[in-house]
DNA sequence: CAATTTCGATAGTAATACTATTATTTTTGT
DNA sequence: ACAAAAATAATAGTATTACTATCGAAATTG
């Protein structure tokens, strides 16, 4: 079964799922992006890695930037995915924000429905990289561009079920990109900056937290 | 009156505050990298701006990645000067962590004690340009070296505060270096992805937000 | 199977992020 | 006031990066 998770279009000059070369630059391009980090990683290297040239790469992607972006659009593409399924059928509202936390700050699981194989990879590359994809002079200009319409709808979306649950609350969307945000930071904290946060890689409480907050801040 | 900031001696080769040209470096530096952002900030323009050359700076700081690192570590250090003043001579504990919230999410007002001329610039750099300085794979060494001692000292600071208050909250740290970042970003979002959240450079919500969770998380 | 697209190989350019050298100016200790 | 030391300006040079261009070979497609 494959699924297909949607990415902007502007994002690419020529789609990468539609050739066997193109799907090898998002493979070995995540897993490079993820060894290097954003800075180190170059389409040179890229080239060298899956037997190719940079010129070939450039002809998918205008520059390492939109790549990144390609990959951070993927990465909310399946996360829309798995909201989807993590909300329909379920008629308490209430249970569907709790399935809507738990999918946006709690932690990727293979054995979960819809899991997909690169969601770890893209997930850490979310985590290290998204920062210096988003800060930049061009925001606004991709913006315009469409190219934050999955997050920003996840976020619209999610703030909904906030609004249905306590239409006095009077800050639905700041609350849930702060949990987002929140989950990829402590993550981050957790691994480099222990002393920041109270969540470690082996006693993961940042969706536990998430869930506090939620349950503190709305009245029902 | 002149307050000196603590900034840690190994973010810099010279002191760029025991010289005339190293306080130009500092001064134009923080005006260029706000105008130009990280990515296109270089020592060569930032020698043209202030009529000297790349060699002389770089006998200040080895890369400009530690040039931001030195800025994002003074912004700390006036944050950290300020906390101190908001909270001395405050007896009541709850008050205490009132004005340390609006401290670190409040934006800084000219009229405020301990107003430094430099803040506002800095605190924008901080919003558009840190994570480009934390999410590296250097993080550790710098860490390691002491780099972050301010941050960390100020969100264990407040997170003592917290603990006070409210002995029986398990997540002291993660609420308050949420509160930080959360702050900065949301200030982004709200210039540049305004569905994102619900405040604007108009009407600023994020301390009305940040004080809300604090009342509404901590029991006391 | 001819036409077109795609790719690999190679070359080249402008900018960046430095390092090195040396002459001149400024600062400092006495 | 002046010699010694330090700091700076000016200049040059290098390796790498982030591309763009060209062109022949291979693969695809209609």
């Amino acid at each position: 079964m494959n699924i297909s998770i949607q990415v902007s279009a502007t994002l690419y000059l020529k789609d990468p799922t539609s050739s066997e070369i193109g799907l090898k630059i998002l493979t070995e391009g995540i897993q490079l992006m993820q060894d290097l980090g954003f800075e180190a990683f170059t389409f040179k290297k890229l080239a060298q890695n899956i037997q190719s040239t940079e010129a070939t790469i450039y002809r998918y992607f205008e520059n390492k930037h939109y790549f990144l972006l390609y990959l951070i659009n993927w990465y909310w593409g399946i996360i829309s995915y798995r909201l989807l399924l993590a909300t329909t059928n379920v008629t308490d509202t209430r249970q569907q924000l709790t399935n809507s936390i738990a999918v946006l700050t709690g932690l990727p699981d293979s054995n979960n429905p819809g899991y997909i194989a690169e969601e770890m990879k893209l997930k850490q590359i979310v985590i290290h990289e998204s920062g210096k994809a988003l800060h930049t002079k061009m925001v606004d200009d991709e913006n315009q561009n469409g190219i934050y319409l999955n997050y920003k709808s996840i976020v619209s979306t999610v703030a909904e079920l906030v609004k249905t649950i306590d239409p006095s609350f009077p800050y639905p969307e700041m609350l849930i990109s702060n949990l987002i945000e929140n989950a990829n930071h402590q993550r981050f904290f957790s691994v480099h900056l222990p002393r920041l946060t109270n969540t470690s890689p082996e006693q993961d409480a940042v969706e536990a937290f998430s869930h506090l907050i939620i349950q503190k801040v709305l009245q029902s």
